[in-house]
DNA sequence: CGCACAATGAACCATATGGTTAATTGCATG
DNA sequence: CATGCAATTAACCATATGGTTCATTGTGCG
């Protein structure tokens, strides 16, 4: 590996602290970012470890290889925007309100996190192998579903939705929206105009995804 | 390059047709296939070359570099899909019908065009950088929204759709539900069971998104 | 203290990879 | 039928890349 040398000028040999932990923490963030700008195949492990304040051995040593890296990325990118779905005390609403605060905050959840995103479309590239190789993700399945049937079956039961709402076919249709909106805005700027990507353009379009969805359970007499 | 060799038993030393159009035309074929499935980076220059009938040298002589013939990839698949966009004849169809024909056949077309939606995918990783480059990609914009216009103002015309209906934000959510049941099918069936893969669960899918769509332009009073 | 083991640094390695060089063959044209 | 250029083959190359080896340093513990 020709030029591969790190000189790290904050380091001199022979005087070093001991600190796995923040050193995995370091190794895992920046990997994030370059896997999530990249890809697994585009990422290079030696811009990895350039960026961190530790050297290439120390991934190998903590991460086995670079797919084995890439998996773990996921998984913590997983975990953390699961744990960034904050609970939005849906129950005090009526129904439409409560999809209506659902979606809008989907749609602001997912812009806020365009690595994420990026991470899922790389993973779908892969026709999702790595994902499925992961328990923890696979099982950790976002309890917005459940808000969602428990939104829906109100509403039902008032009346005001219509009757034959699938609450998985009803998410599917929420993310569909919100995440074409982040995963897709290069190519739909370049090829019909950036209109939509402007600030004044996404909360227009906000709004749109949000009646469209409401208007989409609504029942039709009400 | 070890053992980079090519025995390629259907050619002899000394004996080969020239057909210059015919070889560029399998090596963009080929080329196409291997992106789609790994992207730029990932796609490996010596397999293109090898499911080739021709040499990985002439990938280089015809198209310059990896990156150039990506970027060619690219508009032969934007061409290609816009050319197999068949006229739907919308005109003597009431709006309603109209625009739930239009619907149901985007559903279809990206659904039979995966590689198409894979690049489109990979393209949005690099943000768009290729297409942007591309003058054919960049001018072809598809004559969809310019139909969707059509009927939008027929139907407002008719008072039978809401007054405020923006064409380009219904063809956007038209894209973003027809592109991400083929994009995220993957991780989506890893998380929440492959209920809406199943060629049943896509028909229902459909039916859903087409009723989405139209309850979106539909006025509320009508 | 001294020992065992985890953590780290520096250099090194095998190979994959995109790309090139040089020579040869097909073929259209005068 | 010679000449010149396009098309093609086979071998080769520089370097990037993921991964490893080996020695050294920190640290908790008896």
């Amino acid at each position: 590996m020709t030029a591969e040398a790190k000189p790290k000028a904050s380091r001199q040999r022979g005087t070093w602290k001991q600190d796995p932990e923040a050193v995995k923490a370091d190794i895992l963030r920046v990997a994030r970012e370059e896997f999530a700008a990249h890809g697994l195949s585009g990422a290079r492990v030696q811009e990895i470890s350039s960026r961190t304040k530790t050297s290439k051995r120390m991934i190998f040593y903590y991460f086995k290889d670079k797919e084995n890296l890439y998996r773990e990325v996921l998984e913590q990118a997983y975990r953390d925007v699961r744990t960034g779905e904050k609970a939005l005390e849906l129950e005090n609403l009526d129904p439409v309100a409560a999809l209506r605060k659902l979606v809008a905050y989907t749609f602001d959840h997912h812009r806020a996190n365009e690595d994420f995103i990026r991470l899922v479309m790389i993973e779908n590239i892969h026709r999702g192998s790595h994902v499925a190789e992961s328990d923890t993700i696979r099982a950790g399945n976002s309890p917005v579903v459940e808000q969602l049937k428990e939104i829906s079956e109100r509403g039902m039961r008032q009346g005001i939705f219509r009757s034959d709402i699938n609450p998985l076919q009803l998410h599917w249709k929420i993310s569909a929206l919100c995440f074409f909106n982040v995963s897709n805005e290069s190519t739909f700027s370049v090829i019909f105009g950036n209109d939509i990507a402007t600030p004044e353009g996404q909360e227009a379009l906000k709004a749109d995804v949000v009646d469209t969805i409401v208007s989409s359970v609504l029942s039709v007499e009400s």
